[in-house]
This record gives structure tokens, sequence and C-alpha cells, in this order.
RNA sequence: GCGCCUGUGGCUCAGCUGGAUAGAGCAGUGGACUUCGAAUCCAAAGGUCGUAGGUUCGAAUCCUACCAGGCGCACCA
């Protein structure tokens, strides 16, 4: 059993108490359905057993139910009362009890963890850029979320592979290095000062413009790409050469963010691998033959459509270099769970690759999952890369630094020696409010973003969260000089107990977001723990009251910045002391 | 045409494995800094949960139809 599981224990408790007591009641045998609750105000309890599904075997109604069990309830570990309200037995945690639990091992680094993916590797696949380029604000997202998924699957305990398929072939490409050769007067990012994503993104707008007014430079691209597949030489060191650039580029960029990968793949070096898989498929008589010669399978029979797999000349297509990589991917690292993180325009894809690789027998292909997420949209519309509407990742997280960079300023919290404080500082606030507006909304839903109107450091943000942080380290800082009792045998007040209880649900709480895929739960319940930390802490004074009581108000303080720190570090935040 | 996703106060979003009065933040209104950090806190105001049916003791949550928006449905990637 996990060390921080406080709920778990407490329900299988209730359980057993109450199956007695219904057969002593009502002369009932189980099994029953329990069902247990959160109480929509802490005042009525921190746990509910609704007693809807007992009434028709008791022949009487839920309310009777709840009292009488409040009544025959023995007394269990870590309850200090059982109370019927309405249709509902209701229970509060004793505080004492939550104090014993959590206080000392909220401080530790493992504090929450679970023990369900031990011996279990997880391969997140996330970020898969195209090398043609620069990364904007929905490629921000991908990476926020893949970073976000993977430390959270940690938390979990499975072994996180991070890999990057890398998009670095295709026509698309062949545009950008089109419109260099052709207009690029040898322009390196050295020369002229831009980060080599950028520049490389700069002729592909300049082909997208260009190709408008000339068609025939649509066939020079195709022509490209030939050369590029038959691999001459001048095309190929040209490939290398902007491909290089880029992914120094973007290099930049992730480490910025704290994106990690443990593995790149390039498409260029696996994009025909898929060929020999769909070969053995059509020897075992598992494909159809199309009157050109192309090979098909036909997913009809699920609601999808045939697809084709190869095409009538013998080439491969998006399909089937995705059929190759995922089954090098498999080979590479036997994977127990395969989480692709990838838009939600690719739904369809991943349908019919999933269910292409469990028809060609490849039995894990039921441990691949898809995690979708919705587009960010401008109020204008749609980011177009080709028409230059896009906001631009770094470009975004520069203004962001520089709104931060005035704000600490004003407040004056650093000497005037501490300048590269600051800026650090800058970065970190300026990202914890990109970072944490784009993981608190659900991956699924799209996203508009206003960019005048959307990052505030006010509210529900990552600088609030940051600040509650901040707040408490003073306090810490603070504590240092004054005495400090011990905190035996002090009582805690209801607010208190209430931030106690919250402390404990974190455990469940991170089992729920890495259950749903999906970090955003984590970012509700942090604001939540730090709003209601942030009213507890204009209630009641710590450093200012009795010695006892700023000991056990100190340390509740410490364990609730432990929690919040480690949530943000989940989510690619960084906790901070000062701001 | 078919499939998938989304539709909750002026704006951005929680809540969606059915349950106890639908929650936040922003914007706007009114308060709180001689007090441990005011990037904070408090208060009032603001919603027929897209529409119409249905299932249920009970529906924002499940089912059906429709409406609106997005994304797909290539021998493109």
């Amino acid at each position: 059993m996990d060390r921080d599981d406080l709920f778990g224990p407490l329900r299988e408790a209730i359980e057993a108490g109450a199956a007695q007591a219904l057969g002593s009641l009502y002369g009932l045998e189980g099994p029953f359905h329990y069902k247990f609750e959160t109480p929509p105000d802490p005042a009525m309890g921190h746990l509910a057993l609704a007693c809807f599904p007992f009434a028709k075997a008791a022949k009487t109604g839920p309310p009777i139910i709840a009292q009488a069990l409040a009544q025959a309830l023995g007394s269990i570990n870590g309850l200090a009362e059982a109370r019927a309200v309405g249709p509902y037995l209701n229970f509060f945690l004793s505080p004492r009890y939550l104090a014993d639990r959590l206080l000392t091992s909220a401080l530790m680094p493992d504090f929450g963890n679970s023990s369900q993916g031990k011996g279990q590797r997880l391969l997140l696949e996330y970020s898969s850029p195209n090398t043609n380029k620069p990364l904007h604000l929905g490629h921000g997202r991908n990476n926020l979320l893949g970073m976000a998924l993977a430390n959270l699957s940690e938390t979990q305990g499975f072994e996180v592979i991070k890999v990057n398929l890398v998009n670095d072939r295709g026509i698309h490409i062949c545009k950008s290095m089109l419109a260099y050769q052709t207009f690029g007067q040898s322009e390196t990012p050295e020369s002229s000062g831009l980060k080599g994503d950028k520049l490389v993104g700069k002729y592909y707008v300049e082909y997208d413009k260009r190709s408008k007014l000339d068609p025939r430079l649509e066939d020079q691209a195709a022509q490209m790409l030939r050369d590029w597949e038959a691999e001459v030489p001048e095309v190929r060191s040209l490939w290398r050469t902007m491909n290089d650039w880029v992914l120094a580029g973007f290099q930049e960029t992730y480490d910025r963010l704290g994106c990690q990968f443990d593995q790149l793949y390039f498409e260029s070096e696996t994009y025909q691998s898929g060929r020999e898989i769909v070969l053995k498929a059509q020897a075992e008589g598992r494909v159809e033959v199309e009157d050109n010669g192309a090979l098909s399978i036909d997913l009809t029979d699920i609601g999808l459509d045939k697809k084709i797999l190869l095409r009538g000349d013998g080439t491969s297509m998006y399909i089937t270099q995705d059929l190759g990589t995922t089954v090098k991917k498999y080979a590479d690292f036997y994977f127990d769970h395969h989480f692709f993180v990838v838009g939600n325009e690719q739904d369809y894809h991943f349908k019919v690759l999933f269910e292409v690789l469990k028809r060609f027998g490849y039995d894990w292909a039921a441990r691949l999952e898809h995690l979708s997420y919705g587009m960010i949209t401008l109020p204008e519309g749609k980011m177009k890369s080709r028409e230059g509407t896009v906001v631009d990742l770094d470009d975004l997280l520069d203004e962001m630094k520089a709104l931060a960079q005035t704000e600490i300023e004003s407040r004056e919290i650093f000497g005037p020696k501490e300048q590269d404080l600051i800026g650090a500082t800058a970065e970190w606030v300026g990202q914890g409010a990109v970072k944490y507006f784009i993981l608190k909304s659900g991956a699924a839903r799209e996203m508009q973003f206003n960019p005048k109107e959307s990052l505030s450091f006010d509210g529900q943000t990552g600088p609030y969260l940051q600040y509650t942080h901040a707040r408490i380290s003073s306090l810490a800082k603070r504590a240092q000089e004054v005495e400090l009792g011990s905190k035996e045998g002090y009582a805690w007040s209801g607010q208190e107990t209430e931030l106690l209880v919250q402390l404990g649900r974190f455990y469940e709480l991170l089992q729920f977001c890495f259950s749903e895929r999906n970090p955003a739960p984590l970012c509700t319940y942090l604001y939540e723990l730090a709003r209601n930390y942030n009213k507890y802490y204009y209630d009641q004074p710590v450093l200012k009251a009795e010695p006892n009581e700023r000991r056990a108000r100190l340390d509740l303080g410490l364990a609730v910045q432990a929690v919040l720190a480690k949530g943000l570090k989940i989510l690619g935040i960084e906790p901070l002391k000062r701001m």
C-alpha cells in the first residue's frame, strides 16, 4: 500500500463497519455497493457515504439508514465523527490524525506518489515538430502537456521515456530549402543574427509568397523532393545544413521551457521502414491488393474507411511510415504503455494506425493511446505559419518576461545589486503565467488565446501560486528569528483541518490526473489549496502568535508550500522563494 | 453526406464514471495595507448549464433528435 493513501484505508474500514451494521440492523447481507463522495461543503464533512443504494433492500429511507449507521458504527482510527446529514452519512477526519500523517511526509519529495506503475515502462512521444518553421503557441501546448504528463506519470511509479519524432523530410521541408537556395544569398544564422529555426521559417513564408506569383516553384519543390530521395549530394547537404539550424533553434526553446527527451527519432531515417511490415502482412493475407497494385485494408466494419497502406508504385505513405516507426519503438523499448501527444486533427489517423497494428497481429497495439488536444486559436482565427499569423513561442516568452520584470521592479523585493536575480525571476514568472494558462484547461477543448487579455499575473494564475509559495518562504525565513514551541496538543481549527484534508487528497488527485491523462485537475487543486491558504494567512497570525501556535501554524504552512512546490514542478512551473 | 470533439454568467474556464444550494478567475461595483509579502484578502452583483424530448427517487452530468462552432473523412503529411 502507498504511504500517502489516506482515504483508501478509511473507506475500507467504513465499509467493514457498515457491512456489519447493515447486517445487524436490517438483516442484510453483502456485498453492498458503497458510493463514497466528497461533501460540497467541508463544514458538512470530509467524506460522505451515500445511503441511497441500501434503501431498497432495507425497505426504509436513506436518511433513516444514515441515522442508524451513524449510531451503530464503532470508532474508526482517523475519524473524529460520523454524522447523518440527510441521506448521507458524513465523516469528519481527525485533525490530530491528519497532522501526524501529513505534516512530515508532505515535505518528502515522493509525497503523494503511487506505486501503480512500478516496473512498467511508459513511452511518451510529444513535440514532434516539423523542421521548416519555428515553434508557435500550438507547439507550446503540446510540449507543456507532454512534459506535465511525463512528470505526472513518474509520480505514479512508471519508468517514463520521452521521445521526439522529428518530421524532417517531405515536400514542406523542400519548400523552405528551395526558397533559401533561390533567394537566400547564403544567409546564415550567424550572418543574419536570426535563430536557426527563425531563419528557415522566414524562407518557408517566402516560398508561400513567391509560389503564389510563380507556379513553377511548385514543380521545382517536387523535383527537389525527388532529388532528396535520390540522395543528390547538393540537396542532401543543403537539407542537412538547414535542419541543423532548425534543430539548434528548437533546442534553445526546449531548454528554456524545460523540455527534455531521452531519444530523438527522425522521419528521414524511418520513413521507409513500414514497407516490409505491410508486405509481410500481405504475405499473411491480411491486406488486399488494388487494381494498380496498391495495398489496402478495409476497416469499414468498425465505421472507418478503406485505407491504402502502400501506393501502387510501391512507395510509402504517412501511415506506412508510422506503422514502421511504431513497430521500431516497440522493438527499441518494449513499452507497457505508449502515449502519443498529438493534436486532434489526427484523431482519425491514430484510430486507423492502432487498428491496423491490431489486425496485423501486434498484441501490444492495445497499449497505444493517442492523447489528443484541441488547437489554439486567436481572436482572428486559426494560426497559419505560412501566412505569418502565429504567436511565436519565443516571442511570447520574451514578452511575458518583460511584463513580469516590470512588475517585479515596481515591488522593490530585490536590491539594486540583484539584477540577474530579477531577470531570472521574471523569466520564471512569465513562464509560470503561460504554462498555467495553457494547462488549466482540459486538453480536449480548443482554446482561444487573446494576447492582450489571456495572460495575467492576478487571480487564478501561475504567478498566484508562485506568490503563495514565496510568501510561505518568507514566513519560514522570518521564523528563524523567533522562538518556536511544540505543536503537541495544539487544537487545530476548522480552517486548519480543512487545509490538512486538502493536503490529504493530493495522493488521490495525482492518481486521478494520471487516469484521465490530464494535468488540468492538478491546476485547479493547487489553486484551491493556495486560495485557502491565503485566506488562512490573512485570518491567523503565525509568528505573532504564541510559540506553540507558531510551530503548528508554521508546519502547516511548510506542508502547503511543499505540496505547492511539488505540484508546480509537475506542471513545469518553478516554485519561487522571492518574486 | 459520414465520423470524432466542443457548446455552462459580458469574457476565459472548472464541474461531466448521475446525487446534498451549479463553482472559480477576469472585467465592472464597494471595502481592507502603522499588521508575518496587497502579484493578497473580503463583500455584493451576475447563469432557463445550446434547444427539445427521454431514462431515473434524482440530470450540467446518461440516451435520442436537432441547432451552432471546430477537426477529420487523399495512392498529402
